[in-house]
Order: structure tokens, then sequence, then C-alpha cells
DNA sequence: CTGAAAGCGCTAACAG
DNA sequence: CTGTTAGCGCTTTCAG
């Protein structure tokens, strides 16, 4: 058997409760019972049992973090970083996170009532969620501590961290103008998502903006390596193209590539994010860098403010983006 | 408040046994009962409460990951494909998975007692194991179930998955050695961990071995740039250098370039492990590739047939390694 | 097929 | 400063 909170008690010969009260350090114990506890609970080498503790504290000290059910979860830069941020703060924090793949695709509706009920978190991060997804609206009405991240919606109560995406659209395009690009085609990602259409808005922004130059693809540079096809096929080619995230810049510079065109020379390309393997791609890639790592960061301590109450909803961070130069534009 | 088993009871007018049976699928409930039962849990949108089932139940249905504690978690690409295999089967299986940075360096001894006794886990999964750390025998010894990756060790109860290290560098050095390079340095990783010391071994049994050609590092890029010097500046240089693992390559190359030396003409350089910019590195990087995926999803495995009973300690399983060559060498 | 009793190990709230 | 009482929500075991 394991030893318990009683062991040590009867051993110590005192109450269960004083042996709780050192456990927590809180609350008054006589600093004699209180070594003479910790000494048995040494001897015996006691561990509490969390899972008990939580059930009677109602307090797990472990954050669910919901991210979208795929194949190969850490190959996806952008998530990687972000969860870096947050498991680093987690740690200094004390607190435990748990990933939370969860299928948002057919047409099941998820709920994340069940996540909240299993009172195995004290809060929960979302990461990459998608517009007007009902459980969203749920989750924050729910009142239970959560932050989106990535995401932008001015409603009562959600709290989210995004970043700036319509300025840092802006500044590239800006960038691109004053390097002589006037007809810049713009690629867009995921509209589903409201930085997609952040970015998109970025785009419309600005003085190269031709409606005829949008074009619609995924965050997914597979998908975007075909989609380049309908770019490079206009009559009237545009002398650069905007891509709404790394992945997609990546995909069509392969595809730019296999077809001889020359980057940045024929066709400049630039991207959003700024991950890892764009510094090391050839050329090296022109983007607009999201500091993905910061986000991860700033969400949880934003939600371990509301678990703590140090804060009130709505919380509502915009972290600010910069751009990256490099050889693609 | 929140539904338990016992509103649905009272509701359904059975004891909370009942409720309990259908909830877990297993027993007998008459149709009907269940029917009504599953109605009413509908009608109230009862969930669970997972920290009460696990304190009864002593099943958590979680998993936990022991890492190195350190900052940007998953900017380690190794780390992060061990996970995505991890993570894949956690999925498949209908386990959480809990990462659990613990700092292995201060000389405070670390002991997964705490974590054994926490009631968090069903089982523990070591990445990046250290040699002789003496809370992995206690580990083992305490008889819960755990798997140790990329970590060879032949004891009465140790469960491991690695890498064929050995044969995986022997049959570089081969490579090398048909190609013309008879003078290969050897660039050893982070001794203290039992890969490392294989991939010496086989150095050491290729026809190349020559004990001043043996240098000695970290698996880290940064210690790689420093040290490459030591290998720059020797005498008789050699046609190429194998390095312990793909991030110690990119150093070396780095400061290769940086002294204008041409890669691969003037000196060759290898890795071990296939990291993602491997491929974007320029020059691609010629490597041997360990399947750090297929590694996680096995670990995994093995340990859910440890905890279900379905095998028995000692699980030993070795995975082949394989050569990608590219540019580099 | 269903229920009663007991308990998992801990902490909150109150009393002293 | 310490103890008592009660209970967190569920499952196990045994009985019927």
């Amino acid at each position: 058997m394991n030893i318990t909170i009683t062991d040590i008690a009867e051993k110590a010969k005192v109450s269960r409760m004083t042996v709780s009260r050192v456990l927590s350090g809180s609350g008054y114990v006589a600093k004699e019972t209180a070594e003479k506890i910790n000494k048995i609970m040494k001897e015996l080498d006691y561990h509490p049992n969390l899972i008990a503790r939580s059930l009677s504290s109602q307090k797990t000290k472990t954050i669910g973090i919901i991210i979208p059910k795929t194949e190969k979860l850490f190959f996806d830069n952008y998530l990687t970083q972000v969860l870096s941020g947050i498991s680093d703060i987690s740690q200094e924090r004390d607190y435990n996170i748990m990933l939370l793949p969860v299928n948002r695709s057919g047409q099941q509706k998820t709920s994340y009532l069940n996540l909240i009920r299993s009172k195995l978190f004290d809060g929960l991060i979302v990461l990459k969620a998608q517009i007007d997804d009902p459980s969203i609206n749920e989750l924050v009405d729910s009142g239970f501590p959560s932050v989106i991240v990535n995401h932008r919606k001015y409603s009562d109560k959600l709290n989210f961290v995004d970043s700036e995406n319509i300025k840092g659209t802006e500044s590239a395009l800006e960038y691109l103008y004053k390097k002589g690009h006037k007809k810049v085609a713009f690629f867009a990602g995921s509209l589903n998502e409201t930085n997609a259409k952040d970015r998109l808005q970025g785009y419309k922004n600005s003085l190269q903006y031709n409606s005829d130059y949008v074009f619609y693809g995924e965050f997914n540079k597979g998908v975007a390596f075909k989609e380049a096809d309908k770019i490079i096929k206009l009559k009237s080619k545009p002398t650069a193209i905007f891509c709404s995230d790394d992945y997609m810049a990546l995909g069509v510079m392969d595809r730019l590539k296999e077809n001889k065109i020359n980057i940045p020379d024929d066709i400049a390309v630039m991207g959003f994010d700024n991950i890892e393997i764009g510094e090391f791609y050839r050329p090296a890639l022109t983007t607009v860098k999201q500091s993905m790592f910061e986000i991860g960061k700033t969400s949880l301590e934003a939600l371990l403010d509301l678990i703590n109450k140090q804060k009130k909803s709505p919380i509502r961070i915009m972290v600010k983006t910069q751009l990256v130069i490099r050889d693609s534009a």
C-alpha cells in the first residue's frame, strides 16, 4: 500500500488535518510539530496523491491546450513555437499543461463542456480557433477561464491574444511598394480563421489592392503549391506574391522554381509568421514575423491572471509584428 | 452546482451504481433502463468528473512524458518528432499525455517517485535519459510501467526503444570510405547519453578509426560551432567530419563556411538524426536518419501493452536507421 | 439485472 | 495552534 496522510498523522500522533496544513504550508502549525511531521514524511518517503487533492480542492494546477487534431502534431512550426512559450510560463508558474487534440472538421458538434466538466483543468487555451465556431461561444458563455490565441473578437467576455495582422500585412505591402512592386498578388489563407481574414484586410487597405489579384488557399504548403499555378498562369503577371503564411510561401516558391521563374527577380515572394526553415530555405524568405513564442507566453500569463482573479474578462491583447527582410523579396 | 451521477440516478429512480454501469458500458443493465438513463444524461448535459473517477478507479488514462527542462522546449526537432509519434498513438488509443519537464542538471537528486505517487499517470515515458541516472534505476525498480526512449540498457526490467546507433554510424563511415574519405574526424555528442556512446562505438568499429581524430562536444549547435575550430586547425586535416547529430553538423558547417572551407569538396560533413532543416540548409545535409516519429509511436505502444498487461518487462526494441544522402557528403 | 455499503486520499469550514 | 466533521463524485465489492 501507499503511504497516505493518515499514516503520517498516526505516526506523528496528530490529526490528518495538521499534516495537511504542513503540506500546504498554510495555516498555523507549531514549529516543532511541523518539523516532526516533515521528518516523518521524509522517512516514509511520502508523496501526496494529487488526484485526491484535486478532488477535494477543486483545483488541478493543470491547463488544457485545445489544438486541432492532426497527425504529426508537432511538425507545425507555428504550434510548436506557441507551445514553447506556453510551456515556459507553465514551468515558471508551476502548472502542468495537457495537450487536447480536438477534431474540429466533421460536422459532429464539438463541445468543450466535457473538458470543463471533467474537472481536469483550471483553465483552457484555444489555439487555431475558427471563426464563429459555436463551441467557442459556449466556452466563453460558460464563464470558465479561457484564452483564445490568434483570434480577435470583441465580445463581452472573450479573452484573446492576437497579432496585429492587419498592420503587419500593410507594412509588408508598403515595403513591396517601395521596392517598386505595384502589381502584387495576394494569396489568402484559411479564411475561417480571423487572422487570415485580417491579413486579407491588410491587403485591401494597401495601395496595390486589386480584387483580380486575390487568390484563395489554405494555410498549407501542399495546397499552395498546387494553387500557385493560377497565379503563374495569369496573363498580366504580378511582380510579387504576398502569401498569408510562410508555409504557403514555401509552396509557392517550390512551384515557381519548378517553372524556372526567378525569385525575387521575376517574381518576389513574401510570407507571414517567420517559421524556422524560412531562414534556411533558398532564397531565404522575406516575411512578417509574429512572435509566436511571446504570444504563447502572454496567453498563459493572461489565463493565470484570470484563474487567480488578478484580472477580469475581457482581456484583449494585441502583439506587434515585425518585418524580416531576407532574399525572397 | 454541477450535475453528478446522483442527480441522474434520482431522476431515473435507480441507484447511482446503475448509472455508473451505463457510463462504463460494463456490467448488465436492462436495455430500457440504460436508454432512460442515457436520455436523462443528455437532457441534463451530464459529463463525468474524471478526477473523481480516477481517485476511485486508480486509473487516469494519462501518460507522463519526462523531458529535460529547457527553455524553448519545442524548438528541439528531435523531441518534437518523438512527441508527434507519441501524440499520434495517444489520440488513437484515447490516452492523454502530459509533458513533464524535469530539471536533471543541478545535483539535487531528481526522483520520479513523486510523479508515480501523485497518481496522475498510468505510465511514464522518459526522453533524453542520461546514462546511469540513478532515478532511472529507481523508476525501473519501482515496477511502475515505464519506457525509456533512445536508451539502451539490458537490465532485468528496463524497457527501452532505441535506434541502431552503432550500425547506423558504421554504415555512414562505410559510405564515406567508399567515397574515398580515409581521414574522417569524429565529433562526439553528449556522452552521458547511451546513443552518443554508441555512435562513438560505431566510429571505433570503422576502418577510419583514429583516436587522434575523436573530438568531444555536446548535442548542441552552438557548442559544435565553437569546438569546430579544433578540427579546422588540425595540421593533418581530415577530409570529412562525422558529427554525432544534425545540430552539431549545422554548427560545424556554419563554422567551415565562415572559414571559406568548401563543403563537401574541402571537407565533407555528415550528421545523424535527419532533422527537418537539414534538407533546407545549404549544402543540404547528408545524414543518418533515425525514425524519431516511429520511435515515439513504438514507445507509447509498448507502454500501453505494459499497462494493459499484454506484455511483460523487459521490452527491448531496436529501430533501424537509414542513410540519407544529400549534398554535404 | 440492480442496489447498499464502503472507501479512494485529501481539504474546507468550523469549533475549540 | 489543533482537531472534528463532512464531503468532493465516482467505482469496487459483495449481496441479492
